[in-house]
RNA sequence: GCCUCGGUGGCGGAACUGGUAGACGCGCUGGAUUCAAAAUCCAGUUCUUUCGGGAGUGUGGGUUCGAUUCCCACCCGAGGUACCA
């Protein structure tokens, strides 16, 4: 009997779980550290291949703590409100938390099935009411709480009412929405009720606005742009237009700067650092405001280069800005009205993307330029974003290359107003060289003292102010689903209302369809119990709403990230039925030491649960501002996606060597499950998988029809997802774990292949072998020799080392080196089999701890310390290995690998031929490459 | 388009601060063992060659005594791009 993995793993997974090995404790002597793992959404594709990664990563860092001594928290939950859940409860009519349940299910039996070292008695699912009841509570916190620029922290409202009521807004700094009117404590105090609450909301961290979204009228839904292929919806190919809807949003951009800053103090990648920096993207510049001709308003434009304001020659507003109606001249209604409606259709992304195309229509009006009163003509055109900076740009075409491009295009005159430079062929966009001209009090300047003295003089003007921009949005929090958890507020004179901590959960509705209402209401609205009655506090149905006393709920529910923006505070006190997470737990944990997860949340999940950390710091329920000390992406695992492609608007499916004489085929995901490895789709199959593709038609040569292949993330809903279970079942957990470190780097993005696996698997039966002949445990007390030593203590050193810096591939090759040498050596010396069973332990923990039993010790090994290198085992004499001189300044030397760099250089200065190259002086620098090349400069 | 990351044999990858490129594993070739197979073990394996050598880390340049590593330009792939999570 060999290796039985079978039996090992199910044998210490159940007694890991029987004793509650892994049961983190929320006080104790030892030091603490707490280990997080970006929690999965449950799809019905069950757990892949790429899951797994970051999940033994991180599992084999708690256990490498536990055997060091710590306290470690390793827990593991579900963010299981989402998208998918709905989808499927949309076709089927199954609820939500059925399918989310069952998925939930099949999820912890493969994950227990690898043998991770989660504290399931901390578990959290986001969709839980008991969770989610505390999302809701710091949802409500949010809306009664405003941002202060002067303290530079989150406020409650109640201070900023009295401050109203005192002197009114006009010396306030605090972060408020654009065009928030100014008034007196004498008008606040006249306000009514609702104007009060009305202006409030300008304020509050969690507030109502108008905002875009894509609208599918012939679904009756908001898409998300995931949703959205080609400019139509990709359920059934319906066109998609923006519509304007009064939404919720997170006033995100009150932290924009702290959030910038927090970044230096924490240790996170610094690649995923500079794209949280870009995605807030600060920038420099100022506020110019331009008087619209015949018109009693402004036009407030942002510019970083308020220095070339003389070199304006039009001005650009985005097509969706209100003001363009406003603005445009009757004789250009018919144009401009065209053109927006064609804007509409476009995406943003597309937008961005399409620079070669240059588009835009003359409004017929005109804005005084600021210093010399000039006529500027306003364009609007769709390279503007409404959603940046003001959506207004004024054009420099000299000085940027979209507004030169503009200009040209539309022969509008371009003005140079750059010393000595030509603009004939580009614009010139060079901030450092060269000087201002023909530009007033400007000319001579350099773009320093310009940008300084323009918004000194704007200033003087009245005409704008030097100011900061930042690119970051604030984050729209109303989402037209479901599946999440909704929002805690109900409508009184179409106000908002907060409910209380004391009426929370409040709980989904049941709905009968989880599509949107006939009337375009989101899906809570066919909730017939969803009113709140304010009497008796609890909520009823809508047939009793009489705006009294009984109201209208809230219909919209809440994204994704709202859950998942705290749910690691959960993990410290998941029971607690009084608080989010209690005092004195929070106190002891703190904060998450290591977070494990993609680096493809980096401007999503990793931004808005910063955002809520330093909310809840401000209001003193958390003890630190950035709640994730240290953080690793892993990479993802990607899958090998299989595409048809389709004649648009027809049934015929082309095979890949045809698809070059066809010109525009629709690529189409299929299930990478229906192809053979040599790409080779299943007809029959094909048809049958989805209704659409009943009546398929197929063109191909050579018999078989052949797919595309694409390399891309793995997701379930791109059709590629490969289950760990039949490896399990094949070579068992301990090798799946270590195989998917030895593929490479953790933090790399690799495709999925099995081609390897054996090895690992030959890697694990050897191991076991060096303790067995046969059914006979072979392990001796013998006195190791100092080559044996030698190399475990190498091993050790380097495992240690390797696991510390997150090198996991190189530890499994190290390993395996390992054993082949002790292989060959014949050593079975319970003193050094011993040590290297600790050290397989955190990545295969099954066969370790079967074997440290086999050892004849009492406890089990997961506790146990880790052993410590000893580098006197490592040092060798260095007289007998030779010291080659090779011309000039030049030494090759063979030493071990761990030789310190003192002796190497003790044994070069004693070569005869150094002696003579140094001739009696003392070398000044030394470049030591271990084993390699010495170069000394003196 | 923009932001971020990556590109090394037939394949996954290694190379610590710029210092013998290809560790380790897969695959392949040959051998041992076996009635045979599996398993195991041993040897070889970047390409090319007239067997002297020559070329070689996506492409083209640069810095350096020396570049996979640093700099510039480009090509290709992946992730994100604000309602997938």
């Amino acid at each position: 009997m060999g290796y039985d993995f079978k039996n090992i793993e199910k044998k210490w997974q159940a007694h890991w779980s029987k004793n509650q090995t892994f049961k983190a404790d929320n006080n104790s002597k030892k030091p603490k550290y707490y280990i997080l793992d970006m929690f999965p959404y449950p799809s019905g594709a069950g757990l892949h291949v790429g899951h797994p990664l970051g999940y033994i990563a991180s599992d084999i860092y708690s256990r490498y703590k536990r055997h060091k001594g710590f306290n470690v928290l390793h827990p593991q939950g579900y963010d299981s409100f989402g998208l998918p859940a709905e989808q499927y409860a949309i076709q089927t009519g199954q609820h939500p938390s059925k399918t989310t349940q069952e998925n939930i299910n099949r999820y912890r039996e493969q994950l227990d099935q690898m043998g991770f070292s989660f504290d399931w008695s901390r578990e959290v699912r986001t969709s839980e009411p008991n969770f989610y009841k505390w999302t809701q509570w710091i949802f409500l916190l949010l809306f009664d709480h405003y941002y202060c620029n002067t303290s530079d922290k989150a406020q409650p409202i109640t201070r900023l009412i009295k401050r109203f009521e005192k002197e009114g807004n006009q010396f306030l700094n605090a972060v408020s929405d654009a065009g928030t009117p100014y008034f007196t404590s004498k008008d606040w105090n006249g306000f009514s009720q609702i104007e009060q609450q009305d202006l409030l909301l300008n304020y509050r961290l969690a507030y109502l606005s108008e905002t875009e979204v894509n609208w599918c009228s012939d679904l009756g839904t908001v898409l998300a742009n995931d949703e959205i292929i080609n400019g139509v919806s990709e359920r059934g190919g319906h066109q998609v237009t923006k519509k304007k809807m009064k939404q919720w949003s997170m006033r995100i951009g009150a932290y924009a700067e702290r959030l910038l800053q927090g970044l230096e103090k924490i240790d996170w990648p610094e690649s995923l650092k500079e794209m949280q920096r870009n995605w807030i993207g600060k920038s420099t510049g100022a506020k110019v405001l331009f008087q619209i001709e015949g018109h009693e308003n402004k036009i407030e434009v942002f510019t970083t280069r308020p220095d070339t304001v003389f070199g304006v020659t039009f001005m650009t507003l985005a097509p969706e800005l209100d003001l363009v109606q406003d603005i445009t001249h009757p004789e250009q209604k018919e144009a401009v009205a065209a053109y927006i409606d064609e804007t509409q259709k476009r995406t943003q992304r597309e937008r961005m993307a399409d620079v070669k195309s240059c588009t835009g229509v003359f409004t017929g009006s005109y804005v005084l330029h600021p210093f010399t009163q000039e006529r500027i003509p306003i364009w609007i055109g769709d390279y503007v974003l409404a959603d940046y900076g003001t959506g207004a740009v004024m054009a420099v075409p000299c000085g940027d290359q979209r507004d030169y491009d503009f200009a040209k295009h539309f022969d509008i005159p371009i003005k140079n107003i750059f010393k000595d430079i030509s603009i004939e062929n580009e614009a010139f966009t060079d901030k450092g060289t060269a000087l201002i001209d023909n530009s007033d009090f400007l000319s001579g300047l350099s773009h320093k003292e310009a940008m300084k003295r323009v918004i000194h003089e704007l200033e003087v003007l009245g005409c704008g102010e030097g100011t900061i921009n930042y690119r970051l949005r604030d984050a729209i929090f109303s989402r037209q689903r479901y599946w999440g958890e909704p929002i805690p507020i109900y409508y009184k004179d179409k106000l908002p209302q907060p409910l209380k901590l004391k009426h929370l959960p409040l709980k989904l509705p049941e709905v009968e369809k989880y599509l949107p209402t006939p009337e375009g209401a989101p899906p809570l609205g066919n909730a017939v119990t969803w009113a709140w009655d304010s009497q008796n506090e609890k909520v009823v149905e809508n047939k009793l709403i009489d705006h009294q006393i009984i109201f209208p709920l809230e219909l919209n529910t809440m994204p994704g990230w709202a859950g998942s923006s705290w749910y690691f505070y959960r993990y410290m006190d998941a029971h607690n039925p009084d608080a989010f997470v209690g005092k004195e737990v929070v106190e002891y944990w703190k904060e998450v030491d290591l977070y494990l997860g993609g680096s493809e949340h980096a401007t999503g999940h990793l931004l808005y649960s910063r955002f809520w950390q330093k909310f809840l710091f401000d209001i003193n329920l958390l003890p630190v501002e950035e709640y994730a000390k240290k953080l690793i992406n892993q990479g993802m695992i990607l899958g090998t996606s299989a595409f048809v492609y389709r004649k648009p608007g027809t049934q015929t499916y082309i095979s890949l060597e045809l698809i070059n004489q066809y010109e525009k085929l629709e690529p189409i995901r299929v299930d990478a499950n229906m192809v053979n490895s040599a790409d080779e789709l299943d007809i029959d199959i094909f048809r049958k998988w989805q209704p659409q593709f009943e009546n398929a038609d197929f063109k191909f040569n050579n018999r078989v029809f052949k797919v595309g292949r694409e390399v891309e993330k793995m997701s379930k809903s791109k059709h590629n997802v490969v289950n760990p279970d039949e490896i399990c079942e094949q070579y068992g957990a301990d090798t799946l774990r270590m195989y998917e470190m030895f593929l490479g780097p953790i933090d790399q993005a690799k495709p999925w292949n099995t081609a390897g696996i054996s090895g690992v698997h030959n890697f694990l039966n050897k191991y076991w072998r060096l303790f067995h002949e046969g059914d006979k445990f072979i392990v001796n007390n013998d006195q190791p020799n100092k080559k044996e030593l030698k190399i475990l203590h190498e091993t050790i050193k380097k495992i240690t080392y390797d696991i510390e810096h997150f090198s996991f591939n190189t530890c499994v090759s190290k390993l395996m080196i390992c054993v082949n040498e002790l292989t060959a050596l014949n050593c079975h010396s319970r003193m050094i089999l011993s040590p290297l069973t600790l050290l397989l332990s955190p990545f295969a923990p099954h066969l370790a701890s079967e074997i440290w039993k086999n050892l004849g010790n009492e406890s089990t090994i997961d506790y146990i310390d880790f052993p410590i290198a000893n580098e006197t085992y490592l040092i060798e004499d260095t007289k007998n290995y030779p010291v080659s001189f090779n011309g000039k300044m030049r030494f090759t030397l063979e030493l071990s690998l761990s030789l310190n760099n003192s002796a190497i250089q003790k044994a070069v200065l004693q070569d005869s031929r150094a002696v003579e190259y140094l001739n009696g002086k003392k070398p000044k620098k030394w470049i030591i490459v271990p084993n390699k090349i010495i170069n000394i400069v003196y």
